[in-house]
DNA sequence: GTTAGCACTCGACAGTTTTGAGTGCTAAAA
DNA sequence: TTTTAGCACTCAAAACTGTCGAGTGCTAAC
């Protein structure tokens, strides 16, 4: 890719951030007075042109302004656009919103999501702390009732699932022994990737008495450790997508793409940088094509552990948007670290 | 209000019927053919223009068929509609939706409502049971490291909550000992809606040791009996209703006016009725003026414990709706009696 | 009370014109 | 070689027009 003149490079800086603020195609005079550049406008529209020959901006019509494409905005994040601090307002709203959470993980990035996507007015995908490192630390089995027990699950991220199980036989005494001896010996600091349906019938069979009444327990320690992945995606904000005037009915479409939840995991596991951009047609899905997805990680106690992403229009204001996310996943993730660590 | 003569009642009947199948205005020669009536399509035009000028008709211009008025669905639902058995397969539907979710409340109620929003292509608004009458079963307090802890909290009907919980010095047995006295002689067998701040910061003062150190387990406490209420409503299915025309961009007021969970409580709250049926403008919101509301109270143990709701355009089918509701809340019901009844 | 007939209304639709923003090109100026 | 002014051209959006047809309301006769 040959690099552009500065000319060019203002031209297109100034196309895309108007484009952004107003949603309207930029046109040669406007241009002028934006860059205050003096020149006539038809050099701006010999400019212009050439841009256009090179890929980086389009003309919904003949006569319309400018608009910049897919590579024009990939040009403007990777080269033009300005590295910002995080705005004071963003910040503050930011703090606001996550601090009441802060004990809970869980809750934190959910809250985060949802304080993130109201800043931006994009949807917000985050996922909770986890990944295959995730190991257990502790299960508890509440009785409630002669039949039933709760469930407690917690992880070495600070992750707390309960579920309730219902037995076939009475809950006695010696089944509640049991039921810790087999989790002290083959649960507890095990990763909860490891807990299978196989190994914990196994686990159940070895037992001393009735085997039978073990195995509901042990089954429902594994739809923990299962869920425990599966609900880690979370989506916030996503009816801020109708506000968007770009999307039009198409925000329906887009909407209900994001609510089944399976391809957001795939597009929230694709990324590998600290920071992603995925511009447009650039999303594996062909339902993102008029959005952009920006994605950062955080990290726990140092390790990569979760990310939080935003979902909106490919016109989204990056250059504010960015500083945001940068700001949210780092102290999401410094709180965290935090909470566990005690 | 005037009784109306049989032929008005056939053909306000037909109107209403054919306009919820078709959403087009119905005109007098379709409507001879509909009914089967031998008179002419004059003699209908002017039972069509009595029944208009008595207000249970509107034309939407000059030159186009009928459509019922709210009055006419009124009409309709209160005395021409069939009170038919629930079709066949909506049953089938329903028992296959919801068995999965047998054991536990919370998720059955929540499962019920996206079952039926499905089936019906409304939003559907459901209550977990509870109401005054729920009573503190049970609350357990687990260690989880050594500043924090999870409170369990189980209620009378079968919900259970957790919610991790800090405190700001160790959690020593002692507490423990003292969390269990304060809980088994103040907590245990009260009403949910009984636990305030205020009684539990007495409770809490009461104790031999440090106040202090309980403190947050009480408020704890407090928030996850405050949250009980606070979490008792769900609505599923809300983006179905993009898929109605009816709504067309008004669709997206709907959606958002439903995720805002506070007037939900209202409606379903303000209904005295074992099966409610609310129709456009007799709805308390603006937001909900062209839509219907039909709301069906289910019993646990014999007492009214909770509601299901459907949400959707008042152009909808409404006979075949009402004995799906009905069927749902009554098995519902039944099913939890079960559940907590063992 | 019912019917046939007819004038009338009005939205939907399709085609036409007008408007105006914006471009591309060319020839002259710098 | 780059820049500029001027002008013809393009095209979407908006305003306007005329036609069509479903459906009504009214009247006078049955």
């Amino acid at each position: 890719m040959t690099e552009l003149s500065e000319r060019k490079k203002l031209i297109l800086a100034a196309v895309v951030e108007q484009y952004i603020k107003t949603g309207e195609p930029v046109g040669s005079k406007e241009l002028l007075s934006l860059t205050g550049m003096s020149v006539s406008s038809a050099t701006v529209r010999n400019e212009m042109s050439e841009l256009s020959a090179m890929g980086y901006l389009e003309q919904p019509h003949t006569s319309a302004g400018r608009v910049p494409s897919q590579k024009g905005y990939r040009y403007y994040v990777d080269n033009l656009m300005k590295d910002r601090e995080i705005d004071e307002l963003n910040r503050r709203m930011i703090e606001a919103g996550i601090s009441s959470a802060a004990g809970d993980p869980e809750k934190l990035i959910a809250q985060a999501g949802e304080v993130l996507a109201e800043l931006t007015k994009c949807a917000c995908v985050s996922t909770a702390p986890g990944g295959d490192a995730v190991i257990i630390r502790k299960i508890e089995l509440v009785p409630v009732g002669l039949h039933s027990a709760m469930l407690v699950l917690l992880t070495s991220n600070g992750i707390l699932k309960s579920r309730l199980c219902r037995l076939d036989c009475e809950l006695t005494a010696k089944i509640c022994e049991e039921f810790y001896n087999i989790v002290d010996s083959c649960i507890i600091g095990k990763p909860a990737a490891d807990i299978s349906v196989v190994s914990m019938q196994t686990a159940a069979a070895s037992v001393d008495s009735d085997p039978f009444a073990m195995l509901p327990l042990m089954a429902a320690v594994c739809e923990l450790a299962r869920s425990m992945e599966d609900s880690r995606i979370m989506l916030g904000g996503s009816s801020n997508l109708f506000s968007h005037k770009d999307y039009g009915v198409g925000a329906i479409e887009l909407f209900e793409f994001l609510n089944k939840r399976e391809p957001l995991t795939a597009v929230m596991s694709g990324v590998k940088e600290p920071l992603d951009i995925i511009i447009g047609k650039e999303n594996l899905y062909r339902q993102l094509e008029n959005s952009s997805v920006i994605v950062a990680k955080y990290s726990v106690s140092g390790k990569d552990s979760g990310s939080i992403g935003l979902i909106g229009p490919t016109r989204m204001d990056y250059e504010s948007i960015i500083p945001s996310v940068k700001y949210l996943t780092d102290i999401v993730g410094r709180m965290i670290t935090q909470a566990i660590e005690e």
